[in-house]
Order: C-alpha cells, then sequence, then structure tokens
DNA sequence: ATAATAATTGATAATAGTTATCATTCTTAA
DNA sequence: TTAAGAATGATAACTATTATCAATTATTAT
C-alpha cells in the first residue's frame, strides 16, 4: 500500500477516538482542518484499512457502519438510547460455530453477533433524570 | 389491522415458500398474476406483518431484507455461494445474554446472531462439479 | 534528478434498498 | 349509504455507499 497523508489522517482520527466512529464522523471531524479532504477518499481508506487488519469495521443494520481501530477480535453492543456502540470482550462470549456446523452439517465459515441494549452512560443519566 | 387482498396475498406468499424472500422477490412472484400490485405495498405490508408478528425479518448486511414465516425463534445462516437464507435450530445455539450482561454491566435488551457459510445444497453441487 | 508507472485523490454521478408523499380507492361500522 | 379511517399505487426522496474519471501524488528504474 503506497503512503498517503489521506489515510495516515483518517487512521489516526480512529485509533485517537474511542468512540468507534463512522465514515461521516470521521469526514466531520478532519474537514475543518483539512478542506481538501474528500468524503470518498473517507470511504475508500476507511474499508481498505479494514481489508487489511488495520481497522474494524462493525456493521450495523440499518445504520452507517462503524470503524474501530481495537484490532484484538471483540463484539459490539449498539445502544438503543444514543446510538454509541460499545465493546463486549470476546471472552464474555462462548465460541459455539464448530458445534453448530455438526449439528446443521453446513459448514460455517464465521459468524456475527451484535448485541443491543442500554450503555451505562445512558443507563445513570436515565436513573439521574427520574 | 384492516383487511386488504393485498395483504393476504403478500402473507401467503411468504408462507408458502420455504425460501425466506425478500420484498422483491415477493413483488416479483405475484406482479404477473397481480400487475396492479405496487412495490410499495409489498414493503409496507412486509414490514407491517412483521412488526405484528405474523412474519419474522431477518435482516441481512449489506443486502435486502428477507422475510420467513417460522415464527417459532431460529437462527439463519447465510451462504455465501447462492445467498439463499438457511434456518438453524434456536436450540443448536447457546443463550448467552444473561451471563454477557453480568459480566458488562450493560442492559442486553437483546442480540442477534447471523451465520456465514455454505448450504448443504451448494456443498454437494460443489463436490459434484469438481 | 527525470521520466515512466502505478496508486491515490477529489468531485460527483450512480446505485441499492427502502421509506415518504399524496391523491385515490377500499373497508368497516353506524 | 355514508362518513372516517386505512390501505393502495405511482413515484419522489432518502441514506449510505460505491463507481467513474480526469488530475495529482508516490514510487521505481534510469
Amino acid at each position: 500500500m503506497v503512503y498517503s497523508k489521506q489515510r495516515e489522517l483518517i487512521l489516526q482520527a480512529v485509533t485517537a477516538n474511542k468512540v468507534h466512529p463512522t465514515a461521516d464522523a470521521v469526514f466531520a471531524l478532519l474537514k475543518p482542518a483539512h478542506p481538501e479532504l474528500s468524503l470518498a477518499t473517507v470511504y475508500r481508506n476507511l474499508n481498505q484499512l479494514a481489508k487489511c487488519g488495520l481497522l474494524q469495521k462493525v456493521i450495523v443494520p440499518n445504520g452507517a457502519d462503524h470503524f474501530d481501530s481495537t484490532l484484538h477480535p471483540h463484539y459490539h453492543m449498539i445502544c438503543e438510547k444514543c446510538g454509541s456502540v460499545v465493546d463486549i470482550p470476546e471472552e464474555y462470549v462462548p465460541h459455539f460455530d464448530a458445534d453448530v456446523a455438526k449439528k446443521t452439517g453446513c459448514r460455517i465459515s464465521h459468524y456475527s453477533i451484535l448485541f443491543y441494549g442500554i450503555c451505562k452512560n445512558c443507563a445513570s443519566s436515565a436513573k439521574a433524570s427520574s
């Protein structure tokens, strides 16, 4: 992969932000200081970085993809109140693909799990306001 | 819910087809015999039927939603070769939301699992053609 | 350094899947 | 049988994303 200033900026933006930003969020973050930056470049690089393993892509049904700089495998929860993406450590969730493959007779290459719930922030602010 | 001929047709189309069709597929199926039918009506009714529990909506990231007339809870696998949606019985997959909720401290309302792999059909035809 | 090449960029058009809009047509219950 | 509300068909609009393409930038061989 040939170096580009834009790619470095984009990777930094995701790495520096613990919030798992969307392409749009990365664009909004960088645009002020880099008015020449194009949204297409942001999409292109986020996907490229994900493909070569420098970022993780978090696909959210009916919503924009998020990007995560934590490479260690883990799961995610979507907060149903604020929409934020929360990390769920891998070791909290059992592995069951081999078992399911055996039982179904299908070849299972992988599976995705996405949790939905209320993040700690929203849970505590709801308590405070009631 | 007020009766409508179209809704009955659409529900029947999904129920009669074991393949978990998309809105588009239902439309294509019904259109020849019902040229007055509109794609918007198909979308509207599939969603409405799903919302009131007469169908299950299978959300496929980066693809069209599928609709499933089997109401008994179960999971799905997307065949990476032919794109078909395969049922995975619920009892093949362990429950772990309570455990994860306790460990993370988050309130988890539900989670979705989607399997990816090769369905039996594609697996056997690949074997035959090689 | 210089030129050739390949990759990347910005701007924007195009795409897929779906929802919104709105005037018209059904359904239902009085 | 008519009034109120739902549902419909046609199509515009929308969101998130990818494709296109000429211009620019990075790398490599000379």
